[in-house]
DNA sequence: CTCCTTTGTCTTTTT
DNA sequence: GACAAAGGAG
């Protein structure tokens, strides 16, 4: 133990020397999980364990890898033999490896939530007693089954007496698996559901893994579901090495069925485990764990602990109650300011929400304060339109069996395929069994219309098909973009929005092209995989910016400053838990949220919030009554921005989609919207006074401007004085965007030769 | 077949 | 208010 160079305390070492049989460790939030388990796999190695038969499980892409540096950082070579990953690329990689086994093709596709919608609203199509427009309820159907592991019939039989439609949904569910299966694809699910069918229908596949992972770490343990608690299981069933590190109180997933009874009954079903219990916090200070202690306590389901800490302050949790949803934001803007102008910067800030709509608000007031932000959660990267579109073609190219890429692109760009066409291609298909891709190959089992309509879209089919045998990564990539058509399509139509969908594509092939520099021998298949699983805190990086994200993505992570917004009866809590008597997961939800904070959180809530295009009034959230030892605010003020006006929500409609598309080619994060003008305003802030050099009184209206980013703009009104003024300035195919001239002001030229 | 308008759903959280 | 689905005109 003594070459292990971390500091543990006395309930932590026990933890990391028990090397032997089941183990729980219950961490409570800050208390040093990560580190117990890193120590542990680094002890390991050091008794003379191979690192080759270590196994340590997480719940991100990100996490797995911080471990794996981590041990590295300690280890060196030995370190970086540890098999670290999520359960789903575990699990990807173990299908790849014996897919036959199963029936599939090592190519399958992986089908993300998106693809899996579109398959069964088309199944539903399809299905007479179905109603496409009930896609959501069959999904979830479908995922509750495959997480239980049980087949159509099964699930059939083990609803029938409580939901209605039962029957339909078994029909839908055959249907979807059907033609999943016809295009060797699997779902999420299926990664999982698939690998414990491979272990339980071919033990020698099982033993292999059982001889190779002789030593199995889970962190998260909490929020685990039944597939994969089984998964480990079979793993651990002959070692007997299964070390978990969990919360109860942070299980947050049980909505996509994380069973909060595997850490509760861990003791149940492994007898002879040792239970350690971490309670000392490193991470908070005395208030902020006495405000997160005293919410938890409400909950009625969980262990009795007590989180203690080190770090005596007690003034660290400040409340504020704002009158509406703009004025809240403004205020968080305002305090992140003077914070900024001490000692903290933005990168130790985080603004958390309980659902991604919120999170505008302050985007918008973030960027006419010049903050730099980043949003987590929402839309990713690889969520947009055309980035599905592009990768549609490399699906194909891959796996041409699946059905549902050549439908998303059969038509895009435009070839003149139109729905009767598509009709035809669903239904040839369908009576003879064949893919859709079978049928393109055959042309003459269609109408000779049909045919000739399509022919020029299998004659890309195949040449992609062709290449990607052959071509490296970036290579093909770019053949894609230009074969398909895609590019000269884009180009050509001269749309604005068009514009910025080509510049998102040539940030897809700028990622194709990282990837093949990071992973030299990388095939393009190899690229496909690591973009089905990726997520969007695993892009997080050390840039200067506030985080604003939902609490579900700051998961694990933690932030000085902490503001916790939008705490409404009917917001957080949320309606639908407030419906369903059923708070206690948003209550875990809300202890996540305060134990992100290291030395200040701020709790708010506001009185009336814009929604739905509409003002509705909220009360303050039951939580804040639960907190103890926390206190009004006086350092927010109303008057901060005296010129302005929040009584009537100002919207400003924004012209063609804000700024969301003209920052979007920073990638890997998608929807990332970096703060305008955030290198300008960290320079206003830290020097601690607005350029004085500026003379503000020639922004009036009706003034054309240059701005350094968006190009020419004709100023159309103004608001406010001196620091506080505004300028609204409307740019040529970007909408009308508003300034602080504090801070903009040095980006924006007057335009004198109009 | 494509483009345009109207209508209805939606906001919980994501590997 | 945003977006997809549906319906109608050219």
């Amino acid at each position: 133990m003594e070459s292990v160079n971390f500091k543990l305390n006395s309930e932590q070492q026990k933890a990391v020397l028990a090397t032997e049989g089941p183990v729980l460790v219950i961490a409570g939030a800050g208390s040093g999980k990560t580190r117990v388990l890193t120590a542990r796999i680094c002890h390991l190695i050091e008794i003379g364990v191979d690192p080759y038969n270590i196994l340590a499980i997480t719940f991100t892409n990100k996490a797995a890898n911080e471990m794996k540096e981590r041990i590295e950082r300690s280890l060196g070579y030995a370190g970086s033999q540890v098999w670290t990953s999520t359960f789903h690329s575990m699990c990807a990689k173990i299908l790849r490896f014996d897919a036959e086994r199963l029936g599939y093709s090592p190519d399958f596709t992986i089908y993300t939530e998106l693809e899996s919608e579109r398959v069964v609203k088309r199944v539903a199509e399809n299905c007479l007693d179905a109603d496409a427009k009930y896609k959501s309820e069959y999904m979830w159907h479908i995922s509750r089954a495959k997480t239980l592991a049980l087949s159509p019939d099964d699930y059939y039989y083990a609803i029938k007496d409580d939901v209605q439609n039962a029957g339909t949904i078994k029909q839908v569910y055959k249907l979807y698996e059907e033609e999943l299966r016809r295009s060797n694809s699997l779902d999420f699910d299926d990664l999982l559901l698939k690998t414990v069918e491979l272990f339980e229908n071919c033990p020698d596949v099982l033993e292999k893994y059982q001889r190779r992972f002789k030593y199995i770490n889970v962190d998260e343990f909490q929020d685990t579901n039944k597939l994969q608690y089984k998964i480990v299981k079979l793993l651990a069933k002959e070692s007997g090495n299964l070390f978990v590190v969990g919360d109860e109180d942070q299980s947050i997933y049980s909505w996509r069925g994380a069973e909060i009874k595997n850490i509760l009954d861990f003791p149940k079903d492994f007898p002879k485990a040792q239970v350690f219990k971490l309670e000392q916090n490193y991470r908070s200070t005395t208030s902020i764990l006495k405000a997160a202690n005293s919410v938890i306590k409400h909950n009625a389901n969980r262990n009795e602990k007590n989180l203690w800490s080190e770090n005596k302050e007690e003034n660290s949790v400040e409340f504020y109650e704002a009158y509406n949803d703009r004025e809240e934001a403004s205020q968080v803007a305002r305090m992140i300011s003077i914070l900024c102008r001490g000692d903290e910067s933005y990168k130790d800030m985080a603004v958390l929400v309980r659902a991604n709509s919120l999170t505008r608000t302050f985007e918008e007031e973030f960027n006419l304060h010049g903050i730099p932000y980043k949003v987590f959660g929402g839309f990713r990267f690889f969520e947009r339109k055309e980035i599905k579109d592009a990768l549609a073609y490399v699906r194909l190219a891959i796996n041409p069996s699946d059905n549902d890429c050549i439908l998303r692109v059969v038509n895009y760009p435009k070839r003149g395929v139109g729905t009767s066409t598509v009709e035809e291609l669903k239904s040839v298909a369908e009576k003879n069994g064949m893919t859709f891709f079978s049928v393109l190959v055959n042309p003459q089992l269609l109408s000779s219309t049909a045919a000739k309509k399509l022919a020029p879209f299998t004659e890309i089919a195949m040449k992609l098909i062709e290449c990607v045998k052959t071509m490296r990564p970036t290579e093909f990539f770019n053949f894609m973009v230009q074969a398909s058509g895609l590019e000269s399509a884009l180009k050509a139509s001269g749309d604005k929005e068009d514009e910025n969908r080509l510049e998102n594509i040539e940030e897809l092939v700028n990622a194709v092209k990282e990837f093949e520099t990071d992973n030299l021998d990388a095939t393009v298949s190899d690229f496909m995989q690591s973009v089905a699983l990726v997520s969007d805190t695993d892009e997080m990086d050390d840039d200067n910016y506030v985080t604003i994200a939902t609490i579900h993505a700051v998961k694990g992570l933690e932030f000085d400053n902490v503001f916790i917004v939008g705490c409404e009866e009917g917001i957080f809590p949320t309606q639908r838990s407030i419906a369903d008597c059923d708070v206690e997961e948003e209550r875990r939800l809300m202890y996540v949220a305060i134990t992100r904070a290291r030395k200040k959180l701020f709790v708010m809530n506001a009185t009336q919030r814009y929604r739905f295009g509409r003002t509705e009034s909220f009360n303050k959230s039951r939580f804040i009554g639960e907190m103890r030892g926390i206190q009004p605010s006086v350092r927010f003020s109303n008057s901060a921005y005296g010129t302005r006006d929040y009584s009537a929500p100002k919207r400003t409609t924004f012209g063609v989609n804000d700024d969301k598309n003209i920052y979007s080619s920073s990638y890997p994060t998608a929807y990332q919207t970096k703060g305008t003008l955030g290198g300008f305003a960290k320079q206003s802030t830290e020097s601690k006074k607005p350029s004085s050099g500026v003379n503000y009184d020639k922004f009036v209206k009706d003034t054309v401007v240059e701005h350094s980013k968006f190009g020419r703009g004709l100023i159309i009104s103004t608001s406010g004085e001196g620091e506080d003024k505004i300028a609204a300035i409307a740019f040529k195919g970007l909408g009308v965007k508003r300034f602080s001239l504090a801070v903009a002001a040095p980006l924006l030229k007057i335009v004198e030769d109009v």
